[in-house]
DNA sequence: CTGATTGAATGTACTTTGACGCAC
DNA sequence: GGTGCGTCTTTGTACATTCAATCA
């Protein structure tokens, strides 16, 4: 019914927050609510309800997702430790249960932890838990991407035809002259003017067009803190495009839709003209576990003083973008070093902290334009973003290309040569705070062991401390060099140049290796040098023709970097890689790619593969390639022995059941038509095992229920818990397939089938194979035996 | 009110080449 | 008697960073 977002977008931003991609894409736009059961700290089990609402969206088909979900499955704390347990118990204690209710509201109730860390006595501090930082953190992150969607959403919306066609008619012909002025070649500023002097004019219009009937109902685009996240959310009905173009055409709502319009009339006059928001996803550098009682309550005016939403005008003259607030400050201004749109003040900031401000223009492009309007973006602003750690930077630059749909124009590299002019313009922190890990400064005192100033270099600023009393220098951060060991060095594949001096010694403590090896007292020196006291390592070539490699006193090559690779040389990495080298008798070296840190100080190196020369590497892959086949076909050689096994000892309980039943008489079956489809639909799941006619694949854990049907009998149950392995039968094979006669046959027949396939499996199928193998390995001259 | 200091919790850099017993 | 393979173990310390609370 209206023009929307197509469904690859979604589909893309759903792979940028690595959300388990689910199926149903019919499902609508979901809205998400969170609960904490009321004093959450007191409760021996508190619960926190996460619910999905999806009851009052509206219809718009492709809009879907589960944010909550896929904030909580994408995992960015784990990827840079190896060694990183995968059964890890960080969340032993947390249980997930998920249903889905009729309506389609999703809960997740999460259980905490029942012990409270109170008996330590320690003064309880109002700090959140590890867990719910990190919850906070994801929360931001699925907020920031639906606020940023839904300023995609609108940004389409106000480029509606029917409504541009409309607000067009409220621009006369000499307005329309003003918003598109003539180049004045002798004053171009006097082209600016004008225009500045048309955007005025639009406001005014603009403004007596609009009644700003409503003042928000509750908190809307504005931030909300942690409890009131947690706490019931109520969200008005969800507008639809035609809702949406009605009511700008109608003049009726609060500023946001008033400023949306407005963006929407100046496009209609063909303006190059973006919608700008301010996106307020909760504090996730707020750690309090509850908001102080103190803080009070901040008026309407204070709260909402600043815009979330306003416009930007690209100038073409000046090659500026002008900023327009035409509803809430009315103002028009070219922001140079600060604007009258960031939020000044304790009480605003509490509402409105800017952080993530977004451009959507008229051709569906979406920029972060922070920069613009935070006059302290390095060191304030910076801080509060998510894109402070680099993964979620990475991820936030994957939001905005996701959403930023066309080329990039002349308009943005201008652009992004202001953005850098106003990095290079802003100025010092005069606080310790925002010193802290300043990207363009740093502290004298801050300046780590392992670094050093580059010689000659001066303090480009002070800083006053304690009242005056206290002076620290400031350095820039470009005049700082990062020294490492000469061991560290070479762990990159540099060493030392001749004649290269320390540039720092400092002393190095060992206290734990020391007392271990019995020496003790002074501490040992190290001595540290920059990057351009060091060059490339270059290994010594392997000796033509027979490649033979230097090694060191270990027997093997440090391969760290693949730098260190000697020239004429390769690395191959594989598993296989030394047996293949030894039975191809050439000259090979293991290559030390590592160390693996174990318990006290012991270490172990890592192999990563072998290093030969060139000419030898094709013989070592193909040898490779030989071993791999090889232990693939014994791999293969064993599931077809122990499946044969498994259906010899399936055939003597059979046998043993018929034998009770001709003696004892016959037991009644039950359940044995479902049994066989559980069996066929289990033998369709494994359709891609190319198994041997009448294979039977060994299921790994046999005590599944799979196993159980193809036995129902109980006295055969019984049975078959002496057996580790199960089978399920392959769907391909119809015709030696038996299961589907024992399922379903009386006593006497499968006597018979018995009698045939056990003899079979019992006698001649074992040497059979076992010979066939044989030949095979002896064929390739593979042999793993070395009898 | 602002910003320095303090204290607690969390995060990260650093470390840089087995020993033994058993089966074949 | 030599070789190869599996098993043992499952963890540390020091310092930096970050926040809320408190102090000046």
């Amino acid at each position: 019914m209206e023009t929307n977002l197509s469904p690859e977008h979604f589909q893309l931003i759903r792979k940028v927050l690595r959300e388990n991609p689910r199926k149903d894409q019919d499902r609508p736009l979901k809205r998400k609510r969170r609960k904490v059961h009321e004093n959450s700290t007191k409760d021996p089990e508190p619960k926190v309800t996460i619910s999905i609402d999806s009851s009052d969206s509206d219809s718009r088909a492709e809009n879907k997702s589960e944010f909550v979900d896929l904030g909580l499955a994408s995992d960015a704390g784990d990827e840079g430790s190896e060694d990183y347990d995968e059964d890890s118990d960080e969340f032993e204690d947390v249980t997930e249960p998920v249903t889905f209710d009729a309506l389609g509201d999703l809960q997740v109730t999460i259980a905490a932890k029942q012990e409270t860390k109170k008996e330590s006595g320690a003064k309880a501090r109002n700090i959140c838990s590890n867990e719910e930082r990190q919850r906070r953190r994801y929360y931001h992150m699925a907020y920031l991407v639906c606020l940023m969607i839904h300023g995609a959403i609108i940004n389409e919306w106000i480029n509606n035809p029917k409504l541009l066609r409309k607000l067009s008619k409220l621009i006369d012909e000499n307005l329309f002259n003003l918003l598109h002025p003539e180049k004045d070649d002798q004053l171009p500023l006097r082209s600016t003017r004008k225009l500045l002097d048309g955007l005025k004019k639009c406001m005014e219009l603009w403004q007596k067009h609009w009644k700003v009937k409503k003042k928000y109902a509750g908190l809307e685009y504005y931030m909300r803190n942690w409890q009131e996240i947690d706490g019931p959310i109520d969200l008005k009905k969800t507008l639809t495009q035609s809702e949406f173009v009605r009511r700008v055409l109608k003049g009726h709502g609060n500023c946001d839709l008033a400023t949306q319009g407005f963006v929407a009339l100046l496009r209609s006059c063909n303006v190059n003209a973006r919608l700008v928001m301010s996106c307020q996803p909760p504090d996730f550098t707020n750690l309090k576990e509850q908001e102080s009682a103190v803080s009070r309550e901040y008026t309407y005016s204070d709260s909402f003083k600043y815009p979330i939403f306003w416009c930007e005008v690209w100038d073409k003259f000046t090659k500026k973008w002008i900023t327009i607030d035409p509803t809430n400050l009315k103002t028009i201004e070219q922001v140079r070093n600060a604007s009258k749109l960031e939020p000044r003040g304790v009480a605003a900031c509490k509402r409105n902290m800017m952080r993530y401000v977004i451009g959507f223009d008229r051709k569906n492009g979406c920029k972060d334009i922070t920069r613009r309007y935070a006059s302290w973006f390095n060191s304030k602003c910076r801080k509060r973003r998510i894109t402070s750690s680099a993964a979620g930077s990475e991820w936030y630059d994957k939001v905005i290309t996701a959403l930023h749909r066309r080329k990039r124009t002349r308009i943005d590299d201008y652009e992004e040569e202001y953005f850098n002019q106003r990095d290079e313009d802003e100025g010092m922190p005069d606080n310790l705070q925002d010193l802290k890990n300043h990207p363009k400064f740093i502290l004298e005192k801050d300046i780590r062991i392992n670094q050093v100033l580059k010689p000659n270099s001066k303090e480009c600023g002070y800083l006053n401390v304690n009242h005056g009393r206290q002076v620290l220098k400031v350095f820039d951060r470009r005049d700082l060099i990062d020294l490492k060991s000469a061991k560290q060095w070479y762990m990159e594949g540099r060493i030392l140049k001749v004649g290269s001096r320390a540039r720092k010694t400092i002393k190095k403590s060992k206290g734990r290796l020391r007392s271990m090896t019995g020496i003790d007292g002074e501490a040992e020196e190290e001595r540290l040098y920059s990057i351009d006291d060091t060059e490339l390592y270059h290994a010594p070539l392997a000796s033509i023709p027979d490649g033979k490699i230097e090694k060191n006193a270990y027997g093997n090559i440090e391969v760290f970097v693949p730098s260190m690779i000697p020239a004429n040389c390769c690395l191959i990495e594989s598993p296989n890689a030394i047996k293949a080298a030894k039975l191809l008798d050439v000259e090979y070296a293991r290559a030390v790619c590592g160390f693996k840190f174990e318990k006290g100080n012991s270490s172990k190196p890592i192999i990563g593969g072998v290093v030969v020369a060139k000419w030898l590497a094709e013989a070592v892959i193909c040898a490779i390639d030989g071993i791999e086949y090889s232990l693939e076909l014994d791999e293969r050689k064993k599931q077809e022995l122990k499946a044969l096994e498994d259906w010899n000892v399936l055939l003597l309980k059979i046998r043993i059941k018929s034998n009770l039943n001709a003696t004892y008489g016959q037991i009644q079956e039950h359940g044995t038509e479902a049994n066989e489809d559980n069996i066929n639909d289990a033998s369709a799941d494994d359709s891609d095992f190319e198994m041997p006619a009448g294979g039977f694949l060994p299921v790994p854990n046999a005590d599944t229920e799979a196993v159980q049907p193809t036995v129902a009998d109980s006295d055969v149950q019984e049975l078959e818990s002496q057996k580790e392995g199960g089978f399920v039968v392959a769907s391909t094979n119809s015709k030696s397939s038996p299961t589907r006669n024992i399922c379903a046959t009386e006593s006497q027949k499968s006597v018979d089938i018995d009698e045939k396939l056990g003899t079979a499996a019992a006698s001649g199928a074992d040497e059979e194979t076992d010979g066939s193998y044989e030949q095979f390995m002896e064929e390739l001259g593979f042999s793993d035996q070395d009898d």
